[in-house]
DNA sequence: ATTTTATTCTGGTCATACCAGTAGTACAGT
DNA sequence: ACTGTACTACTGGTATGACCAGAATAAAAT
């Protein structure tokens, strides 16, 4: 079994997930000004302390913008928005990604491998390649979110021996996305697929392979590119 | 004269800067617990409602990671920030960025701006190309900030044009340092090359010339960096 | 030593209140 | 007609004090 952490939503979560709804769908129009705090606390029988709360938290994510004394008003998430603003937007999709989302998260992919890869050749340690080849094992994990998990840290790792320090502050922000693909993906292919990938790319780095290396990233995404459509229609 | 607009900061917006200094200066060491908010609240001779909520900020902003009904506790930011977490860090310097900050810029911006040229070249329409053209006029404005801004709306409207959804993302979140990076770029070799590089990319862009797109690029990037130095120094 | 129970502590939430700044209005002075 | 003032209603920011449910820990029972 698999029993997965349970976790009770607090109110300020319910309203911030409830708002969000409410812009994306279109409810709230851009622009358009929310009624005060006191009210809508009323309305929504909450306290004040959820409505402010949950309104800070959403002025941060490009979704509000509040004008202390005057009001709250509806933001252009698609002009002010950043890469939080596609989480909240995959969310309120329940989850799914549609197929150009998905083929815009890989396109990113390649890339942000391939310079990781390209830097740690040069920058990396020995003792980098030492942690990398833990984590690599994991991916061999029968439980496919824990194997999906361990995969992610893999090339979070390996985008960390970069010594770039903007790798894995990217890479973190695609997390849950990412994560998603991955547990797609294993449950077509097989972990195996990945742990060889992975493996591969960690044998060019050991041997400073440059070229090699990034052979392997290249060849690893567009296996993953390839069977994007039929993750797609899973 | 350009008068700029006041803005008194809140105790929340005090408080969330004090925890961020004590955490990025190493006060307060990773993984150590605070003390509860009550106590916080005591000392810092502020309501609960503020340490509260800028608690829930720092939260948010992967520095800290709240507990219910056990505690809050310094989260290690290094590993479980997001691009927001280096807008604290550049803040924190008291805007300034490191030689290996500017580097790790740099680098992702290369790849950046080359998978949007390259996605471009296949997937813009005329009108792109025509309001491309327009932004790019902008970046000869006499006024530094003004053209900094032109610059960074360019480069920007060039990766929508990509239709990779996530790359505008991408984009703004590194909106405020990159701003920063041309100002000082500007100020120092003037917005005429910034002008020169963008309409050679624009150029090649319109000739549908993937690789000369590219080339330029790397050109545009390369040079910027053969100067990183140099503005490191200013 | 292990399990059960009781106590303390913590963040989440609520209710009420006051403050300072905004925005609109009406009005006086020019 | 325009400007500046005074008044007023409203808003978000903050303060205070309280209660709740779950977590952590100590005390008690087995």
């Amino acid at each position: 079994m698999d029993f997965t952490k349970l976790k009770a939503p607090t109110l300020k979560e319910l309203f911030v997930r409830e708002l969000e709804s409410m812009i994306l769908s279109g409810k709230l129009k851009i622009g358009e000004k929310l009624p005060s705090e006191r009210v809508l606390a009323e309305k929504m029988q909450v306290s004040r302390a959820v409505i402010n709360g949950g309104i800070s938290e959403l002025a941060r994510k490009g979704f509000l913008e509040v004008k202390p004394r005057s009001g709250v008003y509806v933001l252009d998430y698609r002009r002010y928005g950043t890469v939080e603003t596609l989480l909240s937007i995959m969310n309120y999709n329940g989850g799914h990604l549609r197929r150009d989302e998905i083929q815009s998260i890989l396109e990113i992919k390649i890339i942000v491998d391939k310079l990781a890869v390209e830097l740690s050749v040069d920058r990396h340690s020995p003792e980098d390649i030492v942690s990398l080849e833990a984590y690599l094992e994991d991916i061999l994990n029968d439980n496919v979110e824990k194997a999906a998990k361990a995969a992610f840290t893999f090339y979070h790792e390996l985008a960390m021996t970069s010594q770039n320090t903007l790798l894995p502050l990217i890479y973190r922000s695609f997390r849950v996305p990412v994560n998603h693909l991955w547990i797609r993906f294993i449950n077509k292919y097989g972990n195996k697929v990945v742990y060889n990938s992975a493996k591969n790319i960690l044998k060019a780095l050991k041997n400073k392979d440059k070229a090699k290396a990034i052979e392997c990233v290249e060849k690893a995404i567009s296996d993953s590119i390839s069977g994007s459509k039929e993750i797609y229609e899973a």
